[in-house]
DNA sequence: AACCCGCAGGTAATCGATTACTTTTAGGTG
DNA sequence: CACCTAAAAGTAATCGATTACCTGCGGGTT
């Protein structure tokens, strides 16, 4: 493959010309110019990124740790963020964590020995490490949980309060039992949206705690919410902490004939696609997905544009949909 | 950040000692190792890997460039590329290229600035422009859809007899004029769902082509659907190419208060989760987006280790899961 | 005319690893 | 005991770009 020599060779200059020359600066005569760019040509020439990367001491590489790529709110983060980082010139790598620690830790380590621009990461629940990536100086934003340590710039939603309105909603609606499913203990938005369906619950007067946690998958939201369901006294209503649990929640629902809404309303987390095509169409709750990308990653791009303010905590709000299967 | 010479001068011994005590080459002695680990890890040392790649001429990671981030067929590819490669101690670099020619090639541009080790890749419907890629020794393997140049390893599904199968049981459910909505001309999958369709029609001697293109988004699937069931003559079944397509398919039903299946039958190609809630349940042509992505990876990976043997086109079978969207 | 200034373009250092090649050392052999 | 061999560890070249620094030259100033 041909490098920057054979280039410089065959334009009959020397490397840091070509260099100069293809990376538009100013000192190079246009005729010279001309004449390096035709011999790049000529010889296909691709400038081997690493080795520009190892003297620049950067890349153009953003690294984006999300929990599931299979998750629609995941995804459209990713959408956000990358369309961010192209028009600045960057490339987003996107790593699958799986709510996994050990796959987070593997990919940070590799974010930081590929000595990527900067971080955009969805924590697990534990430990994350983030602190080597910071000391090299590389930034690190977290989206839709806060990091453990709480530093560093975050984008996150209000998302307690959105349980609580929905809890609340339901409450207006005439349910009286409400139960909750959500998340493994220690993902933060699992329990600040336990938290939220609490504040309601509690502000109500209701003291029942009718709440399962499972995994943010619809296989353990299905069991959740059949042992919600066949328990003495069942609930009248569910929150369902995520589009992938309410997919689990609903075949519960089914498999005992249960109409959702009329028989027992339910509310779920993020506005999947698919959402009004049920039978009732799913109330839930719009996180901005998009708009969380779109901000974290201008918010990294400027850290790495060397912006060193005081960490900023920016919350997004969510909107409760409200269609028909929360309404008797 | 500490480099190699930190290390080697905390060690007391020469950079060429720590890269082979830290690599795990036999030649040092055990107890050099040891001093070495230890003053690598209170030195907190991560090694560069662009000067080892630049080096070695080779990295550890993979490009994946799927065209929709968003369509959980894709991402249950980049899920079975990532399962596989992460055991091979491969990273993977998941790049959307949107169904955009232009950021397909940005995208591949990247990819061989970076060297990666190897690239999977659902081709756009255009020129995909793999040649220099291949010059200079990456190996490539298409899935979904295969490269235009026809070259290089490939996985693809037999989606032209799925698309058959699934009108034709339409037929045998007593539908007549069955209509399609596909993906834009050009994109293999699009046309082969299509040729399909029409294997089936002209096998059954029905000569009406009922059949409309639009992007593969929802929206667009939407509109195509209602052209066809505004027309003078509407078709009483449809073939949906896709699940995001099958969803703007769906609200067009329903914004005609058509039942699928009683009213108009519906097929879907991918068993999307949501697929059974919907009432009735969606029968769908369900492609096994998983497997796609493992054995692509597994081809890769043989590839990158010196396999070259003759190029390989793996083609893999859908199966037609009936349910009642397809039954009068 | 001597001197200075600035600019175009070349030379070579540099980034941080790996590794070919060389040196040192220890152990075995005749 | 001299010599040979092999293993262990050091020295320095190398990957391919960018860029600090240097050189030579043309034009302006006094």
């Amino acid at each position: 493959m041909a490098t920057i020599s054979d280039v410089a060779a065959r334009a009959g200059v020397s490397t840091a010309t070509v260099s100069r020359a293809l990376n538009g600066k100013s000192t190079v005569d246009p005729a010279l110019v001309a004449r390096v760019q035709a011999a790049a040509a000529e010889l296909g020439y691709h400038p081997n990124a690493l080795a520009r990367n190892l003297r620049r001491q950067e890349t153009a590489v953003l690294a984006l740790i999300i929990s599931d790529v299979e998750n629609p709110f995941f995804t459209a983060i990713a959408r956000g963020v990358e369309d961010i980082a192209r028009t600045a010139g960057y490339s987003v790598v996107l790593c699958n964590s799986d709510e996994s620690e050990e796959k987070e830790s593997r990919y940070l380590d590799v974010a930081l020995q590929e000595r990527v621009a900067g971080v955009i990461i969805s924590p697990t629940g534990g430990a994350t490490n983030v602190a080597v990536l910071r000391e090299r100086g590389t930034p690190v934003v977290a989206v839709d949980r806060p990091l453990s340590t709480g530093t560093g710039d975050q984008v996150l939603v209000d998302t307690r309060r959105a349980a609580r309105e929905a809890t609340e909603h339901l409450l207006a609606n005439g349910y009286r039992r409400i139960g909750c499913v959500t998340g493994p203990e220690g993902v933060r938005t699992a329990d600040d949206r336990l938290e939220g369906y609490r504040d309601a619950q509690r502000a109500a007067g209701n003291m029942a705690e009718l709440f399962r946690r499972a995994e943010f998958r619809s296989a353990g939201a299905r069991q959740a919410t059949s042992e919600l369901l066949d328990a003495a006294e069942p609930p009248d209503a569910l929150l369902v902490a995520n589009s992938t649990m309410a997919i689990g929640a609903l075949e519960a629902f089914k498999a005992r004939g249960i109409r959702a809404g009329r028989d027992v309303g339910i509310v779920a987390f993020d506005d999947a696609p698919w959402t009004t095509l049920i039978d009732p169409p799913l109330t839930v709750v719009a996180q901005p997905a998009y708009h969380i990308g779109t901000v974290a990653a201008k918010l990294l791009l400027a850290r790495i544009g060397g912006g060193s303010n005081e960490p900023t905590a920016t919350v997004l709000e969510a909107r409760l949909v409200e269609r028909a299967s929360s309404r008797r």
